[in-house]
Order: C-alpha cells, then sequence, then structure tokens
DNA sequence: TATGAATGAGTATTCATTCAT
DNA sequence: CATGAATGAATACTCATTCAT
C-alpha cells in the first residue's frame, strides 16, 4: 500500500495533469498559442475552466509545461536509443531514428514545437536551454566520433546545430505536410548528413 | 499631364506603403506579430492609425504583405545573382552568398521570417507558396546540375528542401545570436551542402 | 449522558465557530472584505474550506457574523460599566473607557468595524440596527441626565448619535495610527463632550 | 480664437471626462467600489466600456480621479468661504455651512467619500494626503483662535480632527439618513462644537 | 486623404460555493 | 462531521477596426 505511495489522491492528481496537458498540446497545435483559449484547453480535457487552475498557474505556464514535458520525454528516449548505439554512424542514425520515432508518435507536438518554439524562444531563456540541450547530444557523437577518427575534423557546435535542424527540417516535410511523398526520409536524412560528416 | 499628375500621387502613396511596411517589419519584429500593435506600427512610420487602413485592410494583410514583400525582393536578388553563375557550384554559392547578403541587410526581416513564418505558414496557404518559390530555384538547380552531371543523382524536392533549411537554419544562427563565432559561415555551410549533393 | 453528550459536541461545535469567527476577524481586518478569501480565513482556522460553509452560510453571513458577535460582545461590556455608573458624568467616562478598553484589546475588531462597516451598513440594514443599539445606551444616559438636571436639555437623539461618533473617531486615531501620541486620550474626549453636554 | 484654446477637441475632452467622473461617481455611491462595473459606469456615462479606458487607466484610477476632483472642489469652496470669514467662530461656522452646502449638492460624492474612504485610505497613502489637507483647514483656525484669545487653549491637531469627524457625522446623519429629522442641524453641530472650544 | 476618438468583441483569471468521498 | 477538488459565473482590460470630421 505505502509502496505505491498515496494511490488514491496522488494517481488522480497526474490524471488530471496529464489529460490537461494533452489537451493544451492538442489545442496549441490547432490554433497556435495566442488563439487558443482556455476554455477550449479544458473543454477537450473534460474539466471545468477554473480546474485548469488548480493545476497550472496560468496560460503561458501550461504552455511551457507541455513543451517541457515533450521535449524531456523526447530527450529521454533519444538519449536511450544513443547510448545503445556502438558507433558514430549508429548514433546518428539512432539519433534520427528515435526523433522521427517520437514525433510520429506525437504530431501534436511536434507541431508546437516547431511552430511555436522559435517565436516563444526569443523571450523565454529557459526554452532556450531546453532546445539547446537537444543539440549538447548531438555535440557528443561528434567530438566522440571526431576523436575515434571515425568523423571528418569539424567545429563542432555549430556543425551539430546544423544537423539538428537538419533533422529537424526533414521531420517538418514529414509530418506537417500532409502528403507524404516519402514515406521513410530517415535514410535520405542520415545519407546527406553522413556525406558532410564521414571522413573522405 | 495626367500622366505626372497621377504619379505625384503614386510616389506618395507608394511612399507611404514603404513607410508604414517597414514600420510594420521592426515592430513585428521587436514584439512579434500578436504582440504588435497597429498603434506602435503607426507611431513608428509617423501616420495616424486610421492611414493604415487606407494602405491595408487589416493586421493580418499588413503582416502578409511585409513578409510578402521582402520575400519577394530577397527572391528578386538570388535569382539575379544564379542568373550570374555559370556552374551548378557557382550557383549554389551564389545562392548562399545572396541570402546572407539581403538578411545581413534587413535583419528585422529575418526576424519575422524565422520565428513568425512557421506559425501563421500553417493557416495561410499563401505563405507556403512564397516559401516553395524559394526552394524551387534550388530545385532547378540541383535538376540542372544532375542532368549536367555536376551533381550527383538524388531526389531533387526533398534535397531541394533540405538544402534550403540547412542554409536557414545556418542564417538563424549568424543572424539571431549576437555573439558571431563564426564571422562568415557562408563556406562552412557551402562545405557540408557541396558534401552531399557534389559526385563522388 | 445525554446531556453529557449532547454538550460534548456543541463544546466543540462553539469553539469551531468561535475558531472561524477569530480567523475572519483577522483576515477581514488585514486584508478588507473584498479581498479576504474563505481559502484565507480557513487556513487561518485551522480547518478546510468546507467547513466553514458548515458553520456559516456564506463570506457574507460569516463577516456579518464576526461583526455582530464583536459588537453583542462590546455592547454586554459597555452596559454592565454603565450599570455600575451612578451619575451621568461617571455614566459618560464608563461609557467611554469601556469602548476604549474593548477596542484596545480587540484591535482587528475596530478595524473592520471603523473601515467596512460604513459600506455595508448602507446595504445590510441589520448592521444599522446594531449601530444604533449602541447609540441607545448613549440616549438613555442623556435622556436621564437630562431629566434629572445633570445635563442640558438638547436632542437627544442627534446629540447621542454625535457624541457616539466622536468617540468613534477618537478611537480611531488612536487604534490605527501607529504612533499614539496622547497615550491615553480618553479624558481630553470626555472633556470635550462634557464641555458640550453639561448644564452651563 | 486662439484665447479660448484649442476649443473642439479639449472641449469635448473635458466634457466626456467630466461625463465619466459623475458617472462614476453615481455608480460608485450606489453599488461601492468593488460591485460597480466599468460597464455600468460606461453606460451610465453614455460611452461604451473602451472609451472609459481612454480617460481613465484603470478602475482605481477612475475612483481615486473621482475622489480627488470632489475633494478639491469641496476644498476650494471651504477655503474661499474660511477666507471671508472675520472671526474664528465666524470660521468654523463657515467651515460647518460650505461643508453642508457643498454635499447636499453632492450626495453621491458624499456617500463615496464616507463609505469608501476609510477602507481605502488605509491602502491609497494619497488618499490620506487628501483627508488630512481637510483637517489642516481647521487646524489653523484653531491656532488663531487660540493665538488671539478667541479660543480656549487645547492640541490643535487631535482637536482639529475631532472637530472635523464631528462634522462628518453630523453630515453622515443628514445626507444619508432619508428622513431628516432635523432639517437644518448645522447649528446644533455648531453649538456643541463650540461649547467644546470656547473660552470659558 | 488623413485623422484619432470611439467602439465592443474577446479572454485570462479569481474565488465563493458545492458535493462526492 | 470534515474535506478539498471541482465548478463556472463574473469582470477588468486590450486592441483591431470603423467612421465622422
Amino acid at each position: 500500500m505505502a509502496v505505491a505511495g498515496k494511490t488514491k489522491k496522488d494517481v488522480l492528481q497526474e490524471f488530471r495533469t496529464t489529460e490537461i496537458l494533452e489537451a493544451a498540446r492538442h489545442v496549441f497545435a490547432l490554433r497556435g498559442y495566442h488563439a487558443a483559449t482556455i476554455d477550449q484547453i479544458a473543454a477537450h480535457a473534460g474539466v471545468a475552466k477554473g480546474t485548469v487552475y488548480l493545476y497550472f498557474d496560468s496560460k503561458r505556464d501550461l504552455f511551457l509545461a507541455s513543451l517541457r514535458q515533450g521535449v524531456l520525454a523526447l530527450h529521454a528516449e533519444v538519449a536511450a536509443q544513443l547510448r545503445a548505439a556502438p558507433t558514430p554512424q549508429a548514433q546518428l542514425q539512432a539519433f534520427i531514428n528515435a526523433r522521427f520515432d517520437y514525433f510520429t508518435r506525437n504530431r501534436d507536438f511536434f507541431k508546437i514545437y516547431y511552430t511555436e518554439f522559435p517565436q516563444l524562444a526569443t523571450v523565454q531563456p529557459e526554452l532556450q536551454d531546453l532546445y539547446e540541450q537537444q543539440a549538447k547530444l548531438l555535440e557528443s557523437v561528434l567530438a566522440d566520433g571526431i576523436r575515434s577518427g571515425h568523423l571528418r575534423p569539424c567545429p563542432v557546435p555549430s556543425t551539430a546545430r546544423l544537423v539538428y535542424d537538419l533533422i529537424r527540417s526533414a521531420l517538418a516535410q514529414h509530418i506537417l505536410n500532409e502528403p507524404a511523398d516519402n514515406p521513410h526520409p530517415e535514410a535520405t536524412v542520415f545519407q546527406f548528413i553522413w556525406k558532410g560528416i564521414s571522413p573522405s
């Protein structure tokens, strides 16, 4: 009993939180941050407006929470895949595949991530950090690869950022454009990047 | 006489239009689309609020116009540079350099273009078109290069988009991040892309 | 047994009631009627929000109850002192002293009484009554004094009200203004009033 | 033309300001500060809600402005009457009469002044000042009278405050209680005070 | 044409009150 | 009895848009 924690209350709390976060993600993805209303989010979560404010301090707080949670989950999945990959080449593939996997399962989140992030990142330093932590994963891959000779020497931070944004762009084409001309662009992206960073 | 009379009026019209568009771009870049107010834009343009509505139908219209105008000017410059380049390699360099040139001279515009575009492009099909027209220029370069054997065969549209977004990302790092670690990233970007598309 | 059982319950009831009333008085005095929240009062009373509603029907009811209880206690003390005073002069002194005593011991209550009463009295006739019952005590003193020749004839109700408000004002200076220039203003007030009502 | 100033615009501005202030005073007096809504005030002033915000920054600002304006007008009238009075006795009478006059003509204002002032004065130091400036007028009268021997020596500030509040109380009885038992209480009040401060 | 005063629809947020546990 | 999570009515304030001058 004690093992599961204060089941009754805490489970409900967590359930509500998740419920609201998901609704928020959906509505934010659909309408955009500004056009989305708390009313819509509450309705979508099946709760009253006031309830949203029991779990989040403000609309902005709710938005940031939904981004943060999504980014952290993504980060965890990607990091796990990375650890399982032996070579830099495999790591890059893992990085790409993990992201395609995650965002394919979380399209709403990708929409927010792609469309609202740049806008808000300019005013919310915390978001900048979340963004950069992701690029840091890539920086490690690059740095290790260069050190071990698997990759050609290059300026690590800016290259990491380039690679990162390249994947982001490919994802945008894949996720946001309904008519998926290329059902599995992961390979194409990998090839493109690999040409850019592998040793001649 | 009628010609001259019409011209005088038209010149003023055009002057006002440009003035307001510039003010809009500045304020939109500074505050973001939603936080920007018509009042601020009018004040910045040195006209009254109502005057803005003589030249543009709505806030959104003004925003789209400012984007459109910027994109068209960019497009013109890039296209001109492209025409002057003999080889695909030179064309790619021209494409990159022209964009770095233009956006370095129009930072406000880049900020809007980068941060607001994705958000609005999802609801404004017209913006999608503007975006794609730019990638089309690259598609021509790629297609011609492949045909002439200067470039390795690849899926043209998605590669064009990848290359396009890659340049966009490099620009973001260059324009938006104050501490320009790399004062001239054009070469790096070109190298990275060239590795990805040149024949082995 | 039934008696004791009932008592035990009743004692708890009364204890809770008093506890909540005191908390209410404190928070109302601190924040003012509108800014005070049931949550704050409940927290201060050490009970849950819902519990407050087991003892009082509404926020307004709680407020009125806290005023009523304070006024009744005050009334009782004043009346007791009055009964012990032999002459009109002594009675007036007793009236003044009893009020200064009571409010010095119940500053929170005075604050509400002084700042919130006028506002609410205009819409709550019941409060008007509480107010007037206090003036009635003074009316008796005046009427008796005039009848016995200890006081100069005057219009009793309006004079009573004047005297009453005068004391109230002196109390406000004494209780609300931190820097008590005059540590014992009872005498001054008495003198001022006495000049106004004693026979020439 | 220039003499009257920018007639057209300024006159309208002033007209609107007055209009809204009067409406505010009316609604604040009727409902109390918190219960009054900007909508009600706007409706009463015959303008749209937004218009109120063209002239006043916030509800609180509007409230303070209405108080300030009323107090200043009152102050001016009272001061004028005081200057015309030769003796301390006449000055006290002038002070009382001017206030009764003013508030009889501005009942809404008195209601706010009486019921909302104490509540808000505790949090708005500026209101404290307005309040005290009025008592200062009385202090001059008392100080001069004592110096010239027309009044009995007494602690000036606290006595001034007592006299001031006494008049306020009499006004409350006169203005707020519909059934005016005493149609002209000025004389009674004066007598009462005079007994308290005239030389024995 | 140009102006800017006026409009009023739209929304985040608070908090008294209820009620299932 | 006690709790406190859930509710949703109520409201100040903003700002794109209009239109009389």
